[in-house]
DNA sequence: TGTACATCAGTGAACGCGCGTTCACTGATGTAC
DNA sequence: TGTACATCAGTGAACGCGCGTTCACTGATGTAC
């Protein structure tokens, strides 16, 4: 009977948390669509199928929301790169560069998140502890990238501009004007294993 | 008498002009302070010593104070990088890197304005060609100087490639969280030149 | 020199709108006896 | 099996606030005669 209860009650638990996954999936979909700052609840509460007040039964506020649907992109991207990385997929610099410019290139609404924690200030410091996270976590896989192709000295000084290197290619020509999203794609492809390739070439000297 | 009229008139506008350029004046100080969403129209009144009404005497709306306020920043930098390129202080890439990178952390309104413009989407066009102008100088520019260190092939990529990496460095570790402003300066500086001296080598061989 | 009029910078108050959030309520489902 | 009650998702409407922008007005300065 006690049994019987505790599983009812984890099962509510479950369908709760499926629908803040719904929620979440919906503010995603729209982030993945316009700038960050003009996706409003209502909105999201439109395109998970609810009124905005719903969302609140959920969420303590906009952040709250916002922050977890971050998490979750971060986790994904995460998992992405172990995987490639166990597959053996990612087998140099320049493999790790494409991936990670596709990646952000088809996760619109990571990128949106991520950029938006680097230039705006104030952030809450929760979320601001896991986006930290995520990034040094990045910076280890690509410290290790640099140790295999036998950089010596000062491997983190060069992750991190490999880093922002790889991020500025996003901020400056994902919106460029004037061009189609494959005309985009390709333009990053080619710039990412430039990118690669000179550091490759000129970190090994 | 109609001369006197003339230089009356010819005075009164110009008097006009220049305090068209103290609100401008008063938008680039805020915009060094506050990410640019955060700088409302009563904001810039105040520190101009007017009311918010007064600004519509002299722009149109909210829009065209910013394009006239992007176009005085990045006239600014154009004079700044053609004096230094005139006085022989742009060597080679390493130069133009911290020069570039050091302009933009130090005038925090004009990188503002300039990531607003690459990540947000739909502006209007009259800033966007501003914008682009701004974007093609510069990187002819760049074009200019990996010539002269000898890259043969595909210069123009490179110095897109080279453009956004300088720009990832802003966005990713400007607003580096728990470092003063003196400790990212320097570690800006530390990275600009590792990204010149990357290049240099890595694109020359 | 004086008077009527035009021009224009400047303003406080208000308008209109959007948006995050809260409120008071409904209705369905589960629980106790 | 039926009844009274508790729980909780869901909601339309409203609140409160901020912000870009407009309005109606004032007051100073210039112009015409």
């Amino acid at each position: 009977m006690t049994q019987a209860k505790t599983t009812l009650k984890r099962l509510r638990e479950e369908e709760r948390e499926a629908r803040k996954n719904l929620i979440i999936d919906a503010a995603i979909a729209l982030f993945a669509q316009r700038p960050y700052n003009q996706v409003g609840m209502r909105d999201i509460a439109a395109e998970a199928g609810l009124s905005a007040a719903s969302i609140y039964r959920y969420f303590a506020d906009r952040d709250d929301l916002f922050i977890e649907a971050f998490i979750r992109e971060s986790s994904g991207i995460e998992a992405f790169f172990n995987q490639a990385d166990g597959e053996g997929r990612i087998r140099g610099i320049e493999d790790a560069a494409l991936r990670f410019v596709e990646f952000l290139f088809d996760h619109d609404a990571f990128f949106q998140m991520m950029t938006y924690f680097m230039v705006e200030g104030g952030i809450r410091s929760q979320s601001l502890d896991r986006f930290n996270q995520f990034e040094r976590k990045l910076l280890d896989h690509i410290d290790e990238l640099f140790r295999k192709t036998g950089v010596g000295e000062n491997v983190r000084l060069l992750s991190h501009a490999f880093f922002a290197s790889l991020n500025g290619l996003l901020i400056t020509f994902r919106n460029y004007p004037g061009r189609s999203p494959e005309e985009v794609r390709r333009h990053l492809d080619r710039l990412a294993v430039l990118v690669a390739r000179v550091y490759q070439k000129g970190a090994t000297a």
